[in-house]
RNA sequence: GCCGGAGUGGCGGAACAGGCAGACGCGCACGACUCAAAAUCGUGUUCCGUGAGGAGUGUGGGUUCGAUUCCCACCUUCGGCACCA
């Protein structure tokens, strides 16, 4: 009979049918089996798979399969980020309604990653823009709502015109402040908004106890939230020329933010945001118009050019006064440009002899610069001349009785002049110690349609009440009009806004923004547990089983984004009772990015993209998740090579041939079987390290060296032989989470054995056969490798010495000498000293 | 400026306790098979040198018998943050 040749199509589908009609890939509560709950992040419907997701994918998919056969109990679900701003944009364009868009976008893309052959239990899929989903995301912000974490507020928001959308902080990039979907610079507008309160939770999300994230993204997310200790301190305005005060009594309070209580006696002046709520109040008539104009200038300005660090220091004199509450000294209030209203209090103390910007400003100005600090043993400096702020560690000098007191670089508390100075400051009531963070609220409010309605009533008269829960969910209206307005499509809409208040039954209206997209997200790990579940956003049952996400994999673009906001969610959640434990996810591995061949992002315009359908089609999806498997570190990613997948194509044919090959066995020597058993074992060890390290490309290619060991063993005479069978058992479990297709029709069709490869155990290495009888140990004269020798395994380090000092390569540069030292590293290497 | 990755052949990469640098694959060269080509198989492939040999993991130093690996200083590059008080 003529050998089968390896076909693909065929064997791909038959077996990917065969899987799904069997259910081989559900997933249910086992409570004999431990449990792995790996998920990676679910895509957006744009209508076709990338390549991208398949290297997403593949790994993760490997991975999943090898815990299965470890003997986890595995689940891998998939499902659709299916609301957003590109199917409503498309529809402006088109016409189309988002939610037929999607869901045909949807019944492709189930299509390609089927393709794919990845163990996804298709019962758990869930889809955010289905009313069954979105339920339960406005059932979580009304709880949100409940605990006092949402709040609405007056605030100036990032606007991309284009979008016609707001955007949060982090969906704002680059130095141009672009949008990040489209890449249009953004604008400020002042709009009414939801807010959730995840600032409450800085300081817990700045701890990672127990969880096993890359360094790069606990990194990431402590410089976003940028927590900083220091000290508030109260100062007042000054009594002005015309409505004298007596010092210390009266003015307005004015608060501040400073990381450097120490150097309060260095505070000479003070700088206000120009959009400061009191530079109204404290500027008097002659300064008026420079103030104002100072203000149109800077209210003109983009935050590009008002940000740009090396910009020469701007400002003006209000007029106005404050107390420094320190030493009651009288100190001038300006505004400038490089103060900002969005962070800590929008005004600051300025210490010019220790604050390079102060410098910059009080020199520039000509404002007086009092040194409170300088090097142990140094003369007192002047202010009036002192060329630069000095910020190195030294001794306080012109604070009173603070005198004298060790300044060193240590923030907060931990140096013993800002101790000193905030147990003053409490003392005396003038100040106290704070953190604050760069990290703000997150901005909920899209005046969008295709988003999950905000389930919020408003009423004249009782204002603001959530939806009555059993009245959920707040389905989006069917029939609106598409137009780029910069508002929601539902403030348009003629009467889905009507409804009536929860409390009084009065006239009231719904709100018509509807969510970021990343509240979807931000629990979607949990509907997979029980998307049957109508009572429920989860069952507890499965909940109690599978949670935590033991592995979860995907892009380091969510760092700041989606994995710091799924993170406060399900620590909101576990202050309500609803999650338990402090972390959603307790493993995190982050792939790279596939680019194009010419090095550059893949992208239509640039004409770039990889088509995985193409590949599939031309080599079957076996070869293809090989080849994303093989071809770059996976948490690298690398420029795409349509070379290179030759190589793995060539790889699944030879395994192919070798199994279907009609080859008899010979009479293998002893030594032979020998040799195949270890190199077998050898490799099963290596490549069961691998798995667990997240090492796929050294997966395969442990497997390509594999195979062409068989290749020789089988020229020796081994096939036939009982190494030859567990050599190819063995081989066959390897590749399966690699190649499931190829592994299968190799294992149950071709080798004859039980059905699914996919349920056999991975195999167990023997330490024995692995064993080498012989070492080559590498002999190096000063350091130089001048031979080698051959040496039974357990040789002893006198023996090894002995004939290392014998080698003719090493007596040849001996050149007589006598060794001044011999170092024998245990059955590794012989380095001779001379 | 601050924080964090990464620099190894023509290319992707390997080297997992500090111990043979370049596994595996691509590409290339030569050979076998073929009328020929493709496919397949075989051999070779870090650089310099005919050779013995020498050099070599971004650069310069250090520790060590021995450094891609550890330490110090720097360069390049990618990503994040940036007048953050």
């Amino acid at each position: 009979m003529a050998p089968k040749a390896y076909n693909p199509k065929e064997i791909e589908p038959k077996w990917q049918e065969k899987w799904e009609a069997d259910g081989l890939y559900h997933s249910d509560i086992d409570e004999s089996r431990p449990k792995h709950y790996a998920l990676t992040m679910l895509p957006y419907p744009s209508g076709d798979l990338h390549i991208g997701h398949w290297y997403a994918m593949t790994p993760s998919d490997a991975r999943a399969r090898y815990m299965r056969m470890k003997g986890y109990n595995v689940m891998f679900p998939m499902g659709f980020d299916a609301f957003g701003l590109p199917a409503e944009n498309a529809a402006i364009k088109s016409g189309i309604h988002p939610m037929v868009r999607t869901r045909d976008n949807i019944v492709r893309m189930r299509k390609q990653l089927r393709s794919m052959g990845a163990m996804f239990d298709w019962r758990r899929e869930m889809v955010s823009c289905e009313p069954e989903y979105y339920k339960w995301t406005e059932w979580f912000f009304i709880q949100l709502y409940k605990k006092g974490l949402a709040y609405r507020k007056l605030s100036p928001v990032d606007f991309c015109p284009k979008c016609n959308t707001t955007l949060a902080r982090e969906q704002v990039w680059g130095d141009d402040r672009h949008c990040e979907r489209c890449g249009t610079p953004v604008i400020k507008k002042d709009l009414s908004q939801w807010f959730f309160q995840a600032t409450k939770y800085a300081d817990e999300l700045l701890r990672f106890d127990g969880i096993d994230w890359p360094e790069r993204v606990r990194t990431l997310q402590t410089n976003w939230i940028d927590r900083s200790e220091g000290a508030s301190v109260i100062f007042h305005t000054a009594p002005s020329p015309l409505a004298p005060l007596p010092v210390g009594e009266g003015g307005d309070p004015i608060e501040v933010f400073t990381t450097r209580p120490d150097t309060l006696f260095g505070a000479t002046f003070m700088v206000f945001s120009p959009e400061h709520p009191l530079v109204d109040k404290i500027t008097t008539p002659e300064n008026k118009d420079a103030v104002e104009a100072y203000k149109a200038q800077a209210a003109r300005q983009s935050d590009i050019q008002r940000g740009a660090v090396d910009k020469e220091k701007t400002g003006v004199f209000t007029g106005g006064y404050a107390i420094n509450p320190v030493n009651n000294a009288k100190i001038p209030i300006w505004i400038a440009d490089y103060v900002l209203m969005s962070y800590g209090t929008g005004a600051i103390m300025a210490v010019p002899a220790h604050d390079e910007r102060d410098f910059a400003f009080a020199r520039k100005f000509g404002l007086e610069i009092i040194p409170v600090f300088k090097a142990e043993g140094a003369p007192d400096p002047d202010g009036a001349t002192m060329e630069a702020a000095f910020i190195s560690e030294g001794v306080m000098i012109n604070s009173a009785h603070f005198n004298g007191t060790k300044v060193n670089v240590e923030k907060g508390r931990k140096n013993p002049s800002i101790a000193a100075m905030i147990d003053w400051l409490e003392e005396k009531g003038i100040g106290k110690e704070m953190v604050n963070y760069r990290y703000r609220d997150w901005l909920i409010s899209r005046q969008r349609y295709w988003g999950s309605p905000i389930p919020m009533i408003y009423c004249e008269k009782d204002g603001w009440n959530p939806v009555p829960e059993d009245q959920l969910p707040v389905t989006l209206p069917e029939d609106v009009e598409w137009k780029p307005t910069g508002e929601s499509p539902l403030k348009l809409h003629p009467t889905w806004k009507n409804t009536s208040c929860p409390v009084c039954g009065g006239p009231a209206e719904r709100e018509t923004d509807t969510m970021d997209t990343f509240m979807c997200s931000s629990w979607y790990h949990l509907r997979y547990l029980s998307p049957w579940c109508d009572t429920a956003p989860f069952d507890d049952k499965e909940y109690n089983y599978w949670m935590p996400v033991d592995v979860y994999t995907g892009g380091i673009e969510h760092a700041t984004m989606h994995l710091l906001y799924t993170r406060f969610f399900h620590k909101a959640l576990r202050d309500m009772g609803i999650t338990e434990g402090n972390e959603p996810m307790t493993q995190l591995r982050n792939q790279g990015m596939v680019l194009g061949e010419d090095n550059e992002k893949m992208s239509k315009s640039r004409g770039n993209v990889v088509a995985p359908d193409e590949l599939v089609e031309k080599y079957g999806a076996d070869t293809v998740r090989a080849y994303l498997m093989f071809f770059a570190r996976w948490e690298m990613g690398a420029p795409w090579d349509s070379k290179g997948i030759e190589g793995s194509s060539r790889w699944v044919r030879r395994t192919w041939a070798l199994f279907t090959d009609d080859v008899k066995g010979g009479t293998p020597t002893p030594e032979t079987l020998r040799d195949l058993r270890r190199k077998v074992h050898q490799k099963l060890k290596r490549i069961t390290r691998d798995f667990e390290n997240f090492e796929f490309n050294t997966i395969v290619s442990g497997l390509m060296e594999l195979l062409n060991e068989l290749y020789k063993a089988r020229e020796a005479g081994a096939a036939g032989s009982a190494a030859w069978q567990e050599a190819q058992e063995i081989y066959v479990k390897m590749m399966a989470p690699v190649t499931p297709h190829i592994a299968e029709e190799l294992w149950t069709d071709v080798l004859g054995k039980k059905y699914s490869i996919h349920t056999q155990q991975w195999p167990t290495v023997d330490e024995e056969a692995a064993k080498e009888d012989e070492i080559t140990i590498p002999v190096q004269v000063n350091g130089k490798l001048r031979d080698r020798v051959v040496m039974p395994a357990e040789a002893s380090d006198e023996d090894i010495k002995a004939a290392a000092l014998k080698a003719e390569g090493v007596v040849k540069h001996l050149e007589g000498q006598t060794p001044k030292k011999v170092i024998v590293v245990k059955k590794s290497l012989v380095n001779i000293v001379v």
